[in-house]
Order: C-alpha cells, then sequence, then structure tokens
DNA sequence: CGCCAATTGCTGAACTGTGATTTATTAATT
DNA sequence: AATTAATAAATCACAGTTCAGCAATTGGCG
C-alpha cells in the first residue's frame, strides 16, 4: 500500500478526482482562479498535464467542483445542523453559526474561494452566477431564516431582512479577504492576523445591540 | 483640434501619456491587472499595440504610474489639507476625513484599483510592496495622526493605534470590495449599492462610540 | 502460482490561441 | 526633406486542451 519506488507512476482511478480537487484548492486559494495553472495542479497533485482531463472536463468544471465540495456542501451541513436546534435565542444562534462557519469555513482554505470570488467575479460571469447560486444565495438565506425566526419572537425588533444579512456579513468577507491578501503582507492589517474570530465576536455583538427589541435612538442598520 | 477625418492618426506627443493612463485606470479597475491586455488599453486609448511602449516600459510601470496619479496623489491632498485644519474635535476630523476619501476615492474609479489590490497582491508582491509603500502606509499615518491626537487631547481614551485604524478602515475597504465585484452582479449586496456612503458614516459612528473618553464596559475593538 | 495478453490509467509531446514586447516601416508634422 | 510619432507585423513565451502511445494493472489460462 505504500509507494513503490520502483514503478514510474501507479493507477489510482478512485483517489484521483480528491487529489486532483484538493491540489486546485490549495492553488486556486493561493494564486485565483486565472493565475492558477493546469499544469500547476496537476503537478501538486503528483500527476501530468493531461490526467485532470481525465476527470473533469476543463478548468472551470475543476473550479465548480471545488466549490461544490468546500462552500456549498458545509452551507447545506449547516442548514441542516441550526434547523434542528430548537428552545434557543435567535442571538445564540447566530453566535453559534458564526463559531460554525468560522470552523468550517472562516478559518479554511475555504476562505480563500470566497476571496477569490470576491477578486474575480467580474472577469468569470458564469462562475459568479454558479457562486451566487449555489453559495451566497442559500448562505443568506440561512442567516435570513435566523433573523426572521428572532423577528418573529419579539427577540428582535423589525429589520429589512437584506440589510441585517448584509450587516452581519460584512466584517466575515473582510476578513477572509484581507487575510488572503493584504495580511500575507508583513506588517500589514495587524488586527486581523492576531484573533480574527474575537474581531468577528465583537462585530456581531455590536450589530445585534442595534437589532434587539429595546431600540436605540438612532434606527438605522 | 477636432478630429480630422482624413487622416489615418494624428502625432500628440503631449496628450498620449495621460489618455494612456485614463484607458489604463479604467480596464484595470474593470478586469483587473493580470486579465488587462496591453493592447486593450492601447486600444481604448486610440492607439495601438506598439505606442504604449514609447511612453511606459511595461505593464508593471503603466500601473504604478496609475496608482501614483489616483491614489497616492490624493492621499498627499488630504494630508496636506487635514493638517490644516485646527480647533476641530478628532471625531469630526474623521468625519471629514471619510467625506473627502468617499469623494475623491470611494465612490471613484480609484477604488477599484483598491479592491485590485487586495484581489491580486499576492501574485505581484513587486506591486503589492510598492502599494504598501506609497499608499497604505501613508493613508494609515494619516489616520494615525488624527487618532493620536484625540488620544492627546483626551478626546478618545488610549486605544492600540493600528487596532483603531483597522477598525475604522475594514468598512471602507469592504465597500470598496464589494462595489467592484459582487455589487456588479443584480440583485446581490443591496444595501451597500443603495447607499454606502450613510453606511460608512454608520460605520463610524458606531466604532467612534468604543474610542470616546466615557469607556463603555466592554474594553476591547 | 506464475506467465501472457487485454484493458485502460497515465504520460508527454503536439496543437492552438493568446499576450507581452520588439522593431522595421510608414506617414504626420515641421 | 528631415524628424519622429505611430503603426503593424514579427518574435517569443506561455498556457489550455487534445491525443497517440506507453506501461501498470487485471484476469484468464497453463
Amino acid at each position: 500500500m505504500g509507494e513503490t519506488g520502483s514503478s514510474r507512476w501507479q493507477r489510482k482511478k478512485d483517489a484521483r478526482p480528491s487529489e486532483i480537487l484538493d491540489a486546485a484548492l490549495t492553488l486556486f486559494v493561493e494564486k485565483g482562479y486565472l493565475a492558477t495553472k493546469m499544469e500547476d495542479i496537476a503537478r501538486a497533485a503528483g500527476v501530468t498535464k493531461g490526467t485532470p482531463y481525465l476527470y473533469f472536463q476543463n478548468k472551470e468544471e475543476i473550479f465548480k467542483a471545488v466549490v461544490r465540495e468546500t462552500i456549498v456542501a458545509r452551507v447545506h451541513a449547516m442548514s441542516a445542523q441550526l434547523a434542528q436546534l430548537h428552545g434557543i435565542g435567535s442571538s445564540e444562534l447566530l453566535f453559534l453559526a458564526l463559531e460554525d462557519w468560522w470552523t468550517h469555513i472562516g478559518s479554511t482554505r475555504a476562505a480563500g474561494l470566497c476571496k477569490l470570488m470576491a477578486a474575480e467575479a467580474t472577469n468569470f460571469p458564469d462562475l459568479t452566477r454558479f457562486y451566487y447560486d449555489e453559495a451566497i444565495l442559500p448562505a443568506r438565506q440561512l442567516l435570513g431564516h435566523i433573523i426572521q425566526r428572532g423577528m418573529d419572537s419579539g427577540e428582535f425588533r423589525p429589520v429589512h431582512l437584506d440589510y441585517a444579512i448584509d450587516a452581519l456579513t460584512a466584517p466575515m468577507m473582510m476578513t477572509m479577504i484581507l487575510s488572503h491578501s493584504f495580511a500575507l503582507v508583513p506588517g500589514c492589517c495587524d488586527t486581523l492576523k492576531d484573533n480574527p474570530l474575537e474581531f468577528l465576536k465583537t462585530s456581531l455583538r455590536l450589530t445585534l445591540q442595534g437589532m434587539h427589541q429595546p431600540a436605540p435612538q438612532d434606527a438605522r442598520t
């Protein structure tokens, strides 16, 4: 089962796809979509140029598969999980969602994919539409449900759903983007590098203050 | 002085550089650095492939020139301007800075350059270092001065300077990035599209609450 | 068990298109 | 007519994709 030093290569029909996707994920995150070369993916997966084309139609399909395996699958898992929790306040639920997101997306390579999409969205409308439909929309619906639940129960004051989602979402996007761009430059963006999760919790706490029932003087957000 | 329909082209030694830079700015913002082709820049400037090379060494130098003409020049202008204002509270000064920034950067094509840098920083370390030295650092120093001033006068409680700068800066970066990526996809990120400046002012107000002297129970930010 | 032939996963060279840069040539200007 | 801005063709390198051939595996047969 170990590596046979003798043979020049091995046949691994079953393992190849996931190996290729794993290599692709790492490279997409590191270099972006356009700058990632098919041959780099192949080499990182331990195969040669042609092999990825035996398992995927082209570069675009590889990217979609990567997004499905990471972001999309995770959003579905979170939806299923959070749907089961009853008897918990919506604020608490949002904190749980934040921590879950941080564990499975924010602090992982998947976050790099989100940054990639923000970076290259305008150049690849097809991919962007795919990502919007499969990742962004479900994620927003998940958050929307929680917020709606809080408004129905009287825990939250009435707010515009999309605005609230944006407000809750912005710090997360910010963190993902900075940690995969300037934060890689020494000496830049030290707050977020030090303890991103603390930063995110503080932001969430702040935003929730504005959403809770005993409304402050300023009604906006 | 107008367009002569007869001749196939005109000689415009003086006007070319700025025409080329203007075209380059638009294209860099629209497509990003890597995806912008030299020939696209040339055509958009009304010349052919070779012409830009008569005025600039290469693509990288064109990009640097664009950044200098927009971001760098504007940061210097803001520094000079704000240094002259006395007898104004530091909070007010920050609001003025925000509005000035919004007028001259946030709402202009220059914002697209900031998004571009966040998007492609890791692929072009030379450009990133340039941008960091010429744009980010001076901008952070500008903000740092204002905050320090507020702490010295007792208007702000003592805060970690870099943390405070990050906190003030994050919503601006967020706005620039979103408005040049997903916001271009119909139906996405409607908050920021509706009225970004209002969103930014609200964020600033919020952050300043945490910085003002009568400290709240939670000391973080 | 061990050898051989069919199967097929994989390779690597070839094809094709693209894009940054150079340069010989053309023509607007003086 | 001289100057030189600008063109347009050529160069060179790279990267997505294809494909003819090679070799690791497999399964049957002795």
